[in-house]
Formats: C-alpha cells, sequence, structure tokens
DNA sequence: ATAATTGCAAAAGCTTTGCACGGAA
DNA sequence: TTCCGTGCAAAGCTTTTGCAATTAT
C-alpha cells in the first residue's frame, strides 16, 4: 500500500480521536489539514486501511458507519441518552465466541459483532438525582 | 395499532419466510397480493410492527437492514460463503449480557445485537471435502 | 368528525463508481 | 512506462418525508 498525505492524515486522525468516527467525522477533522480533500477519497483510504488490517468498521442499530484504528474487534455501548460510543475490552468478544462455540452449531466464527443500545453510567446516575421518571 | 391488509400482508410474509428478510424482500413477496403495494408502506408497516413490538431488525456488516417477526433479540450468523442467514437461541445473548454486567462498567444494557461473520456447518463440510486450500 | 393509513413523488443520507489527471515506482 | 491514488462528478442503494386522498373508528 502507497503511503499518501490523504491516507496518512486519515489514520492519525483515527489515532488521535480515539476512534467512533464516521467517514464524514475523519473528512472533517483532514480538511483542516487538507482542505481540496474529497470525501470519496476519505472512503478509499478507510477501505485500503481496512484492507491492511489497521481499521475496522461497525455498523450501530442506526446512522452511518464508524470506523475505528483498533485493531481488534471489540464490543460497542452506544448510549441512548447522550449518544456517546464506548467500547469494551476485545476479551469481552471472547465469552461469546466460546459460547458460539459450545453451542455445536458448526459454525466458524471469522469475526463478530457486537453492539449494545442502551444508558451508559453517566447519564444513568444523572437520571437517578434529577428524576425517577 | 390498526390493521390494515397492508400490514397483516407484511407480516405474515415475515412469519412464512422464517425471518431474515429485507424490506425490499419484504415486498416483493407481498406485491404478488397487493399489486399496488408501495416500498415506503412496507416500511412503515415495518415500522408499526416494531413499535408494537412484533419485529425486530438488524444491521448485518453488509447490506440493508433485515427484518424478522421473532419477538425477541438473538444473535445472527453470517455465511461467508452461501450468503445464508442463520441465528441462535436468545439465550446466546443472555450469556454475554451477564458477561456485560460483570464487567462492572455502569452500562444499562436495553438491547444487544451481535452478528456473527463465518463459515456455516453445511459450507465449512463443502470445504473439507473438496479442497484444503 | 376525527384520526390513522396509504399512494405517490420527491428528497435525504450514505456509499460507491467511472474517468481523466498527476505523481511515484 | 506503468501503475496507483486522487479529484471530480455522477450515480447507486436504502430509507425517510410531505402532502393529498382514502379509510376505519
Amino acid at each position: 500500500m502507497r503511503v499518501t498525505p490523504q491516507r496518512a492524515h486519515v489514520w492519525r486522525v483515527l489515532l488521535e480521536s480515539g476512534g467512533h468516527l464516521s467517514a464524514d467525522g475523519v473528512w472533517e477533522e483532514v480538511k483542516g489539514v487538507l482542505p481540496g480533500l474529497k470525501l470519496s477519497t476519505v472512503y478509499r483510504a478507510l477501505e485500503a486501511l481496512g484492507e491492511a488490517g489497521l481499521v475496522v468498521d461497525s455498523r450501530l442499530p442506526e446512522g452511518p458507519r464508524i470506523f475505528e484504528a483498533h485493531p481488534a474487534a471489540h464490543p460497542h455501548l452506544v448510549c441512548e441518552s447522550c449518544g456517546s460510543i464506548s467500547h469494551l475490552e476485545p476479551e469481552m468478544d471472547l465469552r461469546l465466541l466460546e459460547a458460539l462455540r459450545a453451542s455445536s452449531t458448526g459454525f466458524e466464527v471469522q469475526e463478530l459483532h457486537v453492539v449494545a443500545r442502551g444508558t451508559c453510567a453517566a447519564c444513568a446516575g444523572q437520571g437517578e438525582s434529577e428524576a425517577e421518571s
């Protein structure tokens, strides 16, 4: 893979942001440095980085795909209240992998996508102290 | 919720198909009975059925949303080889739920989406007997 | 009468693709 | 030269929305 300024900046933004960016989000960030950058180039950069194993992507129950620099798959937690996206250790996926293998369906899992919808600790705490509707 | 012919047929198709249909797939089926049916009506019917708790939907790593008549969330298994979509018992989700709660992140899970990419038992068996590339 | 639901058409959101130009190997 | 990556524009696929007409309660 050829290393171009566009790809380098896309990669850098994913690292600095700590993940969970949409293609559009990456675009907005990188445009600060490369004003002429096209969104389609971002998509192609993300695709190239994905093939190189540097970037993974997920689809949440709603909204666009999100991309991350993280090399390992891991569960995502999407907060209904504040919209924040957090994630757990990849180890958490392993537990489900074990469970899947133990279920003896004969299905060979290559990749696991886990997304939980709910309320994050911060928002849950707020809800308690404000009102118990 | 009002029960209209459109909604009844959408619901029937989801039941008869055994699940895993895209909105477009539902449309194609129901059009056989209701030729004038619009795709947007299918979407609205699916939304209504979803709010009624009769239909759930998932987003796979690729492709459109899929809808099912199943009332309970459950892991999906997407075969890379033949494209088939199968699913496990909802119980399997509970195992991960336990694990999530045990991880003490304070995140309150409301809904869990699990999708595994891999090879189904049938295709894995074929691969063995043909060639071990 | 009142409110819900549909057909219809159009738009919106996200992503991919074709093509020609430019730059690196 | 030859190939790869980009800008550019356009299309593609999926889903949503506004509005008027229709239907059920």
